[in-house]
DNA sequence: TTTAATTCGGACTATATACTCCGATTATGA
DNA sequence: TCATAATCGGAGTATATAGTCCGAATTAAA
């Protein structure tokens, strides 16, 4: 199997954008956010709680905690997430795996993927969790 | 840690690269492709042994055998490496792990990262392997 | 014919990631 | 004050990938 990014990234991403989406409703359940987007639990929680640690979303204990955005969703890219969670190894490391890779001593391909890759990475920067928020109201 | 390609398929590409400008030496061994790319001797041995199977590469026994290349490296892309090794979920699946992302109910960034998805892929089949060998005479 | 060099194949170990379990803690509200 | 609902944290299991080991088969050349 190949990946993009981490099973623990997409979740944590699938989750930021849920919380986007219900953000005025208060907190929001690990349990009904698992529910809705069909993932395990105990593991969304987890991952969740790495974005708690790193300030992005909040949490609350005891009866109707849960969890809920700690900024404001417009300062808040995808590409943020992607780096909590998983570095910026894909955004550097060669795609063919040498570890002699770069500008000095380019592997055969590193000319052609460095505009793919400067791409992908700035739709990640560009694209804010907030654009995906609901008009204030049409909850 | 994030991959784009696993580990067997980045050393498939880096092994036939590795064929295609040494093709006119004859038989190369396992040691020597392990030694010269600083990887393991069984694991590129095993990994090489995947594209004999596929008929991208020949193998011969014995003295003075090893690994060769099976084809026109002009009719051979690392696209068609990529695909033996990892298949095509990599092009196919979408960047947040939505199952049910597609283009009846995209998720938020699939339209953004179609084109990006495509250019990669386009890349890797545009990109022969033929476009590394040496000339020839000049070995 | 023997020796050395090589792939082949199967079984094994190591490691990282994914995922689960559960008790402790915290908070709400009846 | 008590029951209930939630996160937190640590420890554990499952699975896939990465990587190793070794003996058998094969071949070339001495």
């Amino acid at each position: 199997m190949t990946v993009l990014f981490s099973r623990k990234c997409e979740y944590a991403l699938q989750g930021i954008l849920y919380l986007a989406e219900k953000q005025y409703e208060g907190n929001i359940s690990a349990e009904q956010i698992a529910t809705d987007l069909n993932i395990s639990r105990d593991f969304i929680s987890k991952t969740l709680q790495s974005l708690v640690k790193d300030g992005i979303i909040q949490s609350h204990r005891g009866k109707s905690g849960g969890f809920s955005l700690a900024k404001d969703p417009d300062s808040m890219s995808l590409l943020d997430i992607v780096l909590i969670i998983d570095g910026n190894s894909v955004f550097e490391s060669c795609v063919l795996g040498l570890p002699t890779c770069g500008a000095e001593s380019p592997c055969p391909v590193h000319e052609k993927w460095g505009p793919i890759r400067e791409a992908s990475r700035k739709m990640l920067e560009n694209t804010t969790v907030a654009q995906f928020q609901p008009v204030t109201g049409s909850v």
